[in-house]
DNA sequence: CTGGTATCTGGAGCGCGCTCCAGGTCAAGG
DNA sequence: CCTTGACCTGGAGCGCGCTCCAGATACCAG
């Protein structure tokens, strides 16, 4: 059974030791191997679980659900349901934050194509009366 | 002309007071007008920076750039080319952002769909000995 | 065995983006 | 007028998610 150190553990998660041992310490991490002497020794099944952490940390669930998650996970099959309803309400707060990003990204192009606008036509007097706070349309 | 108490500016602007006094102090908001008294007055377009301030904010601008931003525009429309680059230089972070965001929900569903066949075959023994943590697939 | 690098622990510190507070001033209704 | 609630300033405090540090220990190549 394949086996990493924690400098490993750490080049393939892409989380830093620092944020291993923290994650360890909150909870986020359980059941690590240890060394006769102490050190830790990541395991496959450890990296994917790290894989699942990345995975909610990168679409913004707090760690304090995290933990929440990470407890039931620790608990064995019993708590599927549970973490089920955990995962899915994740992914409702997800889609809803894709939504504002991209209803704000269309804001966003709008007034990059303002900006685009007015070198265009630089010479007009006019335009430069236009005001580049405000939302290109009504 | 429109003008409009620190309230209702924080009302329309979905800022806190706090954060709408936080901000001229950091100088995202400039030149906001000033009753005998010293209390803020301010303006429609100070509303319309202040909703191109959300739309930055929400689509994770950090709070130094938006100064350098707010920099640009307090100087003027000889700055335009610059607050463009800004602009487009953002707009493809917010792109990179909303990608992965895209691609982490697709693992999201992934494991999602993973619990819910659990759900579903519950009484077959074999399935309890997957790995939760891994990706469902490959 | 020895030296050098990797890792350990507990705890302090940090950067960000607000948020709250104290102690006072302003402005509008009665 | 006078009260009452909104607003002012400067500065401290906070919650989050790490990140860094000191001082000690473990592992491994030579």
């Amino acid at each position: 059974m394949t086996t990493y150190t924690p400098a490993a553990a750490s080049a393939r998660s892409g989380f830093s030791l620092d944020t291993l041992r923290y994650y360890e310490r909150i909870g986020l991490l359980y059941d690590i191997g240890r060394t006769a002497g102490g050190q830790r020794v990541f395991t496959e099944d450890d990296l994917d679980w790290l894989g699942v952490l990345r995975c909610l940390r990168e679409t913004g669930m707090p760690i304090a659900d995290m933990r929440r998650y990470a407890e039931l996970a620790r608990h064995g099959d019993t708590t599927n349901a549970e973490r089920l309803r955990v995962l899915r309400e994740h992914a409702v707060e997800l889609r809803r934050h894709i939504a504002t990003l991209l209803e704000q990204e269309q804001h966003l192009h709008g007034k990059i194509r303002w900006y685009e606008s007015q070198a265009d036509g630089e010479p007009d007097p006019a335009a430069l009366l236009a005001e580049p706070a405000a939302a290109p349309g009504p």
